[in-house]
DNA sequence: TAGCTCCTGTATCGATGATACTTCGATGCA
DNA sequence: TGCATCGAAGTATCATCGATACAGGAGCTA
């Protein structure tokens, strides 16, 4: 015994800890189950991290290490816009691989309440979006522009994780139209009755609601004569 | 004593818990103290719903009951997006204000399972994107275009549950982006630098990396140089 | 060697979700 | 009317969990 490794044993709970947490993801887990597995009794997991959240908090840190060493995240393509496409895929599938770690970082809903660490990616996110707005290719403040990516960026991931289901269609649908939306450019179809029909269908106070409907109607009558 | 009314005890019961949950949004709620709100102890509970996991079911239940019983929610403008974007607003203003009932319905992020009644909105959802696409009003699958509008729509109402800041200039930047990006309409900027800059970005490969950032760096001087 | 600090273990607390067993009243049926 | 059945509620108890008070020992320093 006496092995007295110095900082050993507390790396060896985060570890611990990140296997019982990838092993079920999302659920909780047993600080005992954590000290069993190191070896050690609870007293000695409470002298390095006071709490459990303290070594979640810990796990956390090390799961953002993990997600922002991954070379993918930091490095530049050089376009602004490009690495906010990069990070989205690099974020999405750094989700779905590590379901445990993302639902820790993001998963816990609690009024009020984020992260610290959160604030690294999203600190990465926003210096892009200031680049691009530096380029005069955002249609939006550069702040907002960030929280658009990272809401949906965020929302597309969990969601595909509750679901269990990776759906690599919906999230480069998401994100182009979340590109879209904050540069302002994009692939508008190029259909004068589509485009009608949206104008009309957003300002039905113009009309009223009884004749844009009928307008709809029949701008609809026309579209499938015209494809039928 | 003997008031023996029934299923009225199941009701307070509930009731005590929504309150609970309501009071500290997010947090985890005792059994105890729900069955000392009402009176009764815990087997009486038991009795009811077989498990915590059973009462947190009929509070999400509940909760839905809630979120589409407010007349908003079902009632239809007869326009299929129109309804869309009322349907989001009112999605946001349901989560921020019932974020207990919220987090339970869409925030406990575990792979692979979701509560049964979120099958209810998500109905809704799809009728509308459906009734969409039969107007020919969709640039995607009518079933892509309702995952869409759901995990931007979920997406935006827990990041503003977790930050506590309701924002709702982002929320509707966010539901007309998702908007634009499933009817293939929208408001493009009429700047045919930016319009080329985004070509430019978005296909690094035919320039090749530095004549591409180069052709940016020309493109962004010209768009200052008009602008300044 | 005395003393100090850093780890670690023993034992225990209070709270929690869950359950076995019992009690009591209402109801249905002969 | 008398009896059996069933639903509703209480008593008592478990196992587990996060957390803590306290003690002991290894190692270094004076």
């Amino acid at each position: 015994m006496a092995e007295h490794a110095g900082g050993d044993t507390r790396q060896r709970l985060i570890a611990a800890a990140v296997d019982l947490i990838a092993a079920t993801p999302g659920e909780d887990f047993s600080l005992r189950a954590v000290c069993d597995a190191v070896g050690v009794k609870l007293p000695t997991l409470y002298h390095f991290f006071g709490s459990k959240q303290g070594l979640v908090d810990a796990v956390v840190e090390h799961g953002f290490d993990l997600y922002l060493g991954g070379k993918a995240a930091t490095e530049s393509s050089g376009d602004p816009i490009q690495d906010i496409r990069a990070g989205w895929d690099v974020h999405v599938a750094f989700g779905l691989a590590n379901p445990g770690f993302y639902t820790l970082m993001y998963g816990k809903v609690r009024p009020g309440h984020s992260p610290a660490a959160q604030a690294r990616p999203s600190e990465i996110l926003r210096a892009l979006t200031a680049r691009a707005a530096a380029q005069h290719r955002l249609v939006v403040p550069s702040e907002q522009a960030a929280a658009h990516v990272l809401v949906a960026n965020i929302g597309v991931t969990l969601r595909q994780i509750v679901l269990a289901t990776p759906d690599p269609a919906l999230s480069a649908a998401v994100r182009e139209g979340v590109i879209a939306a904050i540069t302002g450019t994009g692939t508008l179809r190029d259909d004068p009755l589509a485009a009608a029909m949206e104008i009309a269908a957003a300002h039905p106070d113009v009309l009223g609601r009884t004749q844009t409907t009928l307008l709809i109607e029949w701008l609809t009558a026309l579209a499938e004569r015209r494809s039928g």
